[in-house]
DNA sequence: CACAGGGTAAAGGTCAGACACTTGATAATC
DNA sequence: GATTATCAAGTGTCTGACCTTTACCCTGTG
């Protein structure tokens, strides 16, 4: 085992950053840089196994701690995931959608919470999404789609005293899967589950979520009919109608947010 | 200083991921998710300052390597950052727009080297983003947006012998930029960078390049005479020349990636 | 009084070594 | 042959120490 060509990944940093931070970083920085490095540049590939914590010390010279930081840094990038056990280890993880998903979700999250982006920002972004997401459905749902789609409606309608965020959303992830496009989905959901947290439930009138349940139906007909114009408008002025609604509860809340002790 | 009222974190982990995981997290999962919660919740404000590591593990009643391992997590998520020295610590990050587009960048990579999305869904995608964005930058843009347009593209012509992917990039950029939707701006250069670093440069003709050139041009001019409907024409038409090149060039190339030792 | 220099201490960064826990595989037992 | 006990590799966690960085204070000097 003395003759093993383990990864040779010493001599692998050439960052410079010039000047802005403390001229060296930290060990636990380094070792991560080269890592995600190696897997970026597919060095390491999806579900390869990296040395054990303890060797990776021993090639880079580093303590075990040193080592595991950096890795804790990467698993929370979803890059590497780790096992335990025998068998154990720590593995380049396989890209996800939702990991991607989660992600997003939790920044844009903060952005929004930080007023780095607006509301508005948001919505029309949605809207940038979605509608053309809409077209693209009524273009190229399969059977599966349309009957998964179909299904969020029936469910929507069964609440309709409830009527709640669930079904909405079920409507619109189910829309945006039937796009097609997996890029857009990824992107799509989070903006649109930003919103759904921002805005809970509860605050509309029942006339405005039976009106939501309608446009959802004539959306759906449209997509089943593959009438991709149609589908596009509708959906548009489906989003122009939620926008107004969030528009008035935006106004009405107060600026702060995440706030829940209020009374 | 017996009396300071330090955050009381230890009683509010209400994670019941049902099953699928080992039953119990690991000890610097557990103590990340209880910071990121409060983060996210804004109990802990952006820019506040957390207890120091010794005392957080005193109060998480685990020792300071775990909490340095959760706190790791945390900072590659950029939701806090650490200063070194007296008033160093770790501090509750702003959130920023760099970030996020950081980490779109390297997992969209990864999503398309692992084929989770296709070159395709990418193409089709920006064009979703950036169709729109033009027309909104024709609606909206100010003078100062418009003169970083402008810059871009005489930087452009003047290299172009040598046409690279960089005055390209800067001419997107700025066209989102000029969008006045910084979430689009955000979702939209992560995708397009993408892209630039799969296609690397020099592998279109000159020709191929002086059109890319002129269709800037026009787009700009569009922009800058406020026509939306023609600047979302003309981005259209660019973005379908720059897509027939990608595809030429995706199905010359092989399907492997990552490879840069070929010769 | 102003400023340069050094000291100081708080807090993160790193290390070494040890032990506990998980878990798949293998061996021992019924 | 099926069940159970043992084992070992590897991650998870702890302890306690020491190094490094750096804002701030306190001199001392001009």
């Amino acid at each position: 085992m003395a003759a093993e060509p383990a990864l040779d990944l010493a001599a692998l940093a050439d960052e410079r950053p010039g000047l802005p931070v403390s001229r060296v970083l930290p060990a636990y920085q380094q070792v991560a840089n080269q890592l995600q490095e190696l897997i970026m540049k597919g060095t390491l590939a999806a579900g390869e196994r990296l040395p054990a914590e303890g060797e990776m010390a021993l090639q880079f010279g580093v303590s075990r701690s040193t080592v595991r930081e950096a890795l804790r840094g990467l698993s929370s990038q979803s890059l590497v995931e780790t096992k335990r056990g025998v068998n154990g280890g720590t593995f380049v993880a396989e890209p996800s959608a939702e990991h991607v998903q989660a992600f997003l979700e939790t920044t844009i999250g903060l952005l929004s919470g930080a007023d780095v982006v607006s509301v508005d920002e948001i919505l029309e972004a949605r809207e940038l999404f979605e509608v053309p997401a809409a077209r693209l459905a009524a273009l190229r749902r399969d059977e599966d789609q349309l009957r998964r789609l179909t299904s969020t409606l029936a469910s929507g309608a069964d609440v309709d005293l409830a009527p709640d965020f669930e079904g909405h959303k079920d409507f619109h992830v189910a829309v945006m899967e039937a796009s097609g496009n997996r890029l857009l989905e990824v992107i799509a959901r989070p903006v649109f589950s930003v919103l759904r947290t921002r805005f809970m439930r509860d605050k509309a009138s029942p006339e405005f979520w039976s009106a939501v349940v309608g446009d959802h139906q004539e959306i759906h007909d449209a997509i089943a009919a593959g009438d991709a114009e149609a589908a596009a408008r509708l959906m548009h002025n489906h989003l122009e109608r939620l926008r107004s609604m969030y528009e008035r509860i935006d106004r009405a809340a107060p600026p702060e947010i995440g706030d829940e002790s209020a009374p």
